[in-house]
DNA sequence: CCGCTGGATGTTGACGTCAACATCCGCGGC
DNA sequence: GCCGCGGATGTTGACGTCAACATCCAGCGG
């Protein structure tokens, strides 16, 4: 009943030693307990967990990681980590890597340019992690991202094809899907409300928008620009309301789009009779917005378990990654927002 | 130029010995250049400095903590951390985090029941470290959360109060606000679509909303459950537009009122010439629904900044904060959806 | 009854870092 | 010229864990 449990020893809690001490053994067997080795006997054994119990003692994962160099912690980077499509990607991520016994450490970068990421990269790489997520690095390149040497990494961002291994919804087929959906409908051409200039996926549809209508002849007229948020969808939907010509309207995100059907109902235009609109990501709102918004749907899900799949071959398995490319489907789901131009 | 690293030394990089023989010193000279003391000869700092460079070293943190017995990490336990108000908090506490030289070790535990809080924060106290913050553990109870000995706790639920330190919005006096507002209109009394039965912040606004309406001599209905998606919202706002007698609805958060706004147009009744509604929460989007939503607005980025300074406060300074508890203020944003009943 | 075998348990050392203490060296004062 | 002092640098040990090796003992065959 005495307990000899040094008293003060800061915040960290009972060592191996105090259990070892408690039942008697020596630290090795206690050890051998706890990472599950064979050769206890079930006497033993008993005594040792009644010991850890007794003490509320659990391993110290820093010593653990110092004697393996691993720290089972995998690093994420983030930018703007509020953000739909960014929350649930952590999400996924998070969840992946609890089933496979890791734990992420998060970091929100301020500005997604490279220098901001690589700073992260850095901070994060101070912390023994195994492997590094980034999700989503608007606007840096791979060219001026510098990342810790032998660091294996995943990239949610097809612009990093040929330098780290990446996973990227198949926003290019959903572009051409969105955009052909719309011409079928009866429209002459259609109108693009883009994310900000700089950032990779933003471009990515504004080019295949624009690949598009130039290969099915149709007239080009120069993209509206957002920032991502309802309200700069409201603001360029203000604008928007006034051209006459404008009968369908692509958007980069459907936080956009949101905003730019309630500028456009201000200006008494209603969609989809005098404008059909379209958005991009199928956020849980979407389907229970007036009216219910046609979008190309992104799996945020499971990009964020194959992100952690082709982190986890690299990191368990050692296989070099240096260029492979997972690409997650895209698919149009049609609801109300769009329908064919006024006759 | 001769390289005598060792070669296969896992994936940690080179460590401080390494340092040490390609300039010329003690391990301890290097060691006091990483830490900033004074005592060292510029000449010799600037060699140590320049092997470090060479080799890319950065400082070993398993090794740190292990001596230090702290990580630089605290721990965050969310639950469906996609939904609007976690991400947020999260984004602002990881925000806070960073300014104070902390990383954040992220937990999204399947259900928030004690018992999983429970594991995950036993999970994270392996991870050695430093506090835990508990965000939003809606069907834990203060006497079944067993959390580990000594560890700074801060918790984003009112129900720990006397327990846990604790940040919560005022949501009491946010839900009277509301409902008041709605009686000021000239509502006979106020239905209350409400979230999950059991989880905290759902039945502190159920009892307010009831606690006014008796204090105010007005009729009572049974609370309405949904469990904070818009689809539920949507369910329950079929249901609800059958009754003629609904003037006002409060809802426990915006999802859910946008999805019963949804379900009372397709049922012909009209926001807010028929039915009132009020949200709570105000999440970017709410602004721009149709109509633009009247929401109880919470400060989620408050809340994060808050918890971080109370958990500091604990770590840091050493402070037993066993039951403060900090009440971040609630604030009613009338848009467009609230209005005087129909004479 | 002795020695051998094999399983259970103990001992040692190493992971990388840094505080405490030890040592070394140059310079100023007497 | 010698002593002492103080700043720069080196050495030792400890943080907690676990693999490798060492030891111990029970049981069995000869």
């Amino acid at each position: 009943m005495t307990s000899d449990v040094a008293p003060g020893r800061s915040r960290s809690g009972p060592s191996i030693q105090d259990v070892a001490r408690l039942a008697g053994v020596s630290a090795q067997t206690v050890s051998r307990v706890s990472t599950g080795a064979d050769n206890v006997r079930p006497a033993t054994r008993d005594r040792v967990l009644a010991a850890m119990d007794e003490l509320g003692y659990s391993p110290n994962h820093a010593a653990r990681a110092l004697r393996y160099g691993s720290f089972g912690t995998i690093g994420l980077i983030a930018h703007r980590l509020a953000r739909t499509g960014e929350s649930r990607t952590v999400e996924a991520v998070v969840e992946a890597a609890r089933a496979e016994g890791y734990t992420v450490s998060l970091v929100d970068v301020q500005s997604p340019s490279s220098d901001d990421v690589t700073a992260a990269a850095a901070r994060l790489s101070h912390q023994s992690i195994d492997g590094l997520v980034i999700i989503r690095a608007e606007t840096a390149t791979p060219a001026s991202l510098v990342l810790p040497p032998r660091m294996p990494v995943v990239v949610s961002d097809s612009r990093f094809v040929g330098h780290h291994p990446a996973v990227a919804a198949d926003q290019v087929t959903g572009t051409h899907v969105a955009v052909q959906h719309l011409l079928d409908l009866g429209h002459r051409t259609v109108h693009h409300l883009a994310g900000p200039v700089g950032s990779a996926p933003a471009e990515i549809r504004v080019d295949t928008w624009r690949e598009h209508l130039v290969g099915a002849g149709r007239p080009l007229t120069a993209p509206l620009r957002g920032d991502w948020t309802a309200r700069s969808g409201y603001e360029q939907g203000r604008l928007l309301a006034q051209d006459p010509d404008v009968t369908a309207v692509l958007c980069a995100n459907d936080e956009m789009a949101a905003g730019l059907i309630r500028a456009l109902y201000e200006a008494g235009r209603r969609v989809p009779d005098d404008i059909s609109v379209v958005g991009f990501d199928d956020i849980p709102l979407t389907e229970f917005l007036w009216p219910p918004l046609t979008t190309v749907q992104q799996d945020f899900h499971l990009i964020g378990h194959r992100l952690m799949d082709l982190l986890l071959r690299q990191v368990r398995d050692r296989e070099p990654l240096t260029d492979t490319r997972i690409v997650v489907p895209t698919r149009l789901v049609v609801r109300a927002s769009t329908g064919p131009p006024r006759a």
